[in-house]
DNA sequence: TTCGTCGTCGTAAGCGCTTACATAGCGTTC
DNA sequence: GAACGCTATGTAAGCGCTTACGACGACGAA
């Protein structure tokens, strides 16, 4: 399984132990038409038989392709950024590239990392969420294509994201006019990013479009520890709401949870809407209402924007919203 | 942003602009205590300027080490794998590595992929449940430190798993024992993975201690699929239990889900058991009774352990089992 | 027979880094 | 002031691949 020279076996040596140049075993390798069949079964034999497996750094050197696409997260929580890396990994792979994954959170040199990571691979994908300077995106962006998942449109950089101020308007006028709701409020932070203000948006639309003035939102984050807060809120009286639009389903599920220990009526009493559609979603009594979003093909078709990208790399920067479906289930009111 | 060849800058290019070798830029780079204050800042002026990234693959190729981990998953369904990455991740983010992931769910060369990777990272983690010929395993073996997560103990090959069969007892007694069960099916398909296995296994330890005959185990898959199919069984009267242990939470809210959508009493007239402790486990009513298992800290600990694998190749392989705990709730019985 | 063609394979030049070793400059020491 | 040591930097040899180019022989056509 080993050279003679103690080490791992490389190009050279199996071309030695099969008599020829390593030109020919490449090209067994890579393109195993332009080669004799016998020589190439004796060369495949002796790949079997020593065990080699090219090195890859090499080969990227010598192809100026890392055939490796780096995906920037955040975090992995939730059913979202998995089946999001889900998608792009297979999409990737169709392309036979492989991916790269760096998760921010909890890291506090992230600048020095997506930096870094943009030398080993050739194209880059940054959800909105992760705390990058712009000018390291401006880095990487004039070293590789980069594409940017729900995040505020910087003109220039190519972006993707699913729709958010439509579903969220559609969803709060069916809570408004379906079932009679007239104070709402929304629970998430707006600032804390792109895809929330715009579902924020979404939720003043549709009032505006009701006649009706819109609440401030209620600050919360993606957790679930912010729902018992919320939650108490309502209780206390604090908030008074016939209904909580909230940001994510993490937020919905936790906030429902506690008002229905308290006795309350959900959604006789207040209706709550999530966002994503977890599974927990539709296991939960009342089954929460949400927004499904495609998450995987977005994944899927972020990587396919990326392969055309890497072949065509002066096509003008897109912008892609992939549509989201309204899942009515019980919590809103709907029988 | 581009030297005058119009390709992105290299080391040539940084080196020849600071007016310095190529070497000192890579010891500005690397090292900067050795070079002279004056010298480092000019050059780093450079590298800014220039936006020079330095090409991992040629680093690589030089040191002889990728910085990378190869991670080898069947898929990214449900919070296991997703924790499982994000601890690895940290863990291998610690030691500098960045991460490379290989989702083989509806890949059919998977053993070709594995290969290939090999090529391009520094160790290997394999879930067991991957579709990989002994075969590769041993060739990817041979070139550099493998780790198996889950998976039947292969001598010499070093494992990580938590544990299941203590537990698998510990969750069945307490049924018996507590609840008063005596006609308990184990639902789940053992030959589909080691941890199933162990987890029947153990489920039929605790039925020899209390006396009892184990029943058969009833075949199904780790997918909500299976769920309908199981509670159409129990319902039709085709199997007769007062309790079920399921494989993983996916498949026991499934089948709760349809017992209670069925007027079955869970738990009084059937304890519903999982695996894993999902979100929807805490959710759903009535809670999901099952056993939590610390998968972000196995995923950093692999990693950790994979560090110091390439410090040292020669340690012998050993055998690591995480322990894990019972959840209790109320589908199981409990108040 | 001669020449061109084609299929097969070897030679060698990179790809962009790291680093051992050599060298130059300069302050110390006796 | 010569010998020495130390620091800062340059020179150049790889690392293991891919591939342009050319050599060579076999073969068919003229």
């Amino acid at each position: 399984m080993v050279d003679r020279t103690g080490r791992r076996p490389t190009i050279y040596s199996v071309a030695e132990r099969a008599g020829v140049s390593i030109a020919t075993v490449s090209r067994v390798l890579r393109r195993p038409g332009e080669v004799r069949a016998s020589t190439r079964d004796r060369v495949l034999a002796v790949v079997e038989e020593m065990g080699y497996v090219p090195d890859g750094a090499a080969r990227s050197l010598a192809v100026k392709s890392h055939e490796a696409h780096g995906l920037v997260l955040p975090e992995l929580r939730g059913p979202y950024y998995a089946d999001l890396l889900t998608g792009y990994e297979q999409g990737a792979a169709e392309g036979g590239a492989s991916v790269v994954v760096l998760l921010t959170h909890g890291k506090d040199d992230v600048d020095l990392l997506v930096r870094r990571l943009a030398g080993r691979v050739d194209g880059m994908v940054l959800m909105g969420a992760v705390p990058v300077s712009s000018r390291t995106v401006d880095a990487v962006r004039a070293k590789l294509p980069v594409l940017v998942l729900a995040d505020r449109h910087q003109d220039a950089v190519e972006s993707f994201s699913t729709e958010n101020v439509g579903s969220a308007e559609q969803l709060t006028r069916h809570l408004i006019e379906e079932h009679g709701r007239r104070a709402l409020r929304f629970v998430g932070t707006p600032d804390i990013a792109d895809d929330v203000q715009e579902r924020y948006a979404g939720f003043v639309a549709a009032h505006e479009a009701a006649g009706l003035a819109p609440a401030d939102p209620v600050p919360a984050t993606f957790r679930e520890d912010d729902g018992p807060r919320v939650a108490a809120l309502l209780l206390d009286g604090e908030l008074e709401a016939d209904g909580v639009v909230c940001a994510n389903d993490e937020l919905a599920l936790s906030v429902m949870q506690r008002l229905l220990a308290a006795g309350v009526d959900v959604p006789e009493r207040i209706s709550v809407t999530g966002w994503d559609d977890v599974m927990a979603a539709r296991y939960v009594t009342p089954g929460l209402t949400t927004v499904a979003q495609p998450v995987r093909e977005l994944g899927r078709e972020v990587a396919v924007r990326m392969r055309g990208l890497l072949e065509d790399r002066h096509s003008a920067p897109e912008r892609h919203v992939l549509p989201t479906r309204l899942v009515l289930r019980q919590s809103c009111g709907c029988p």
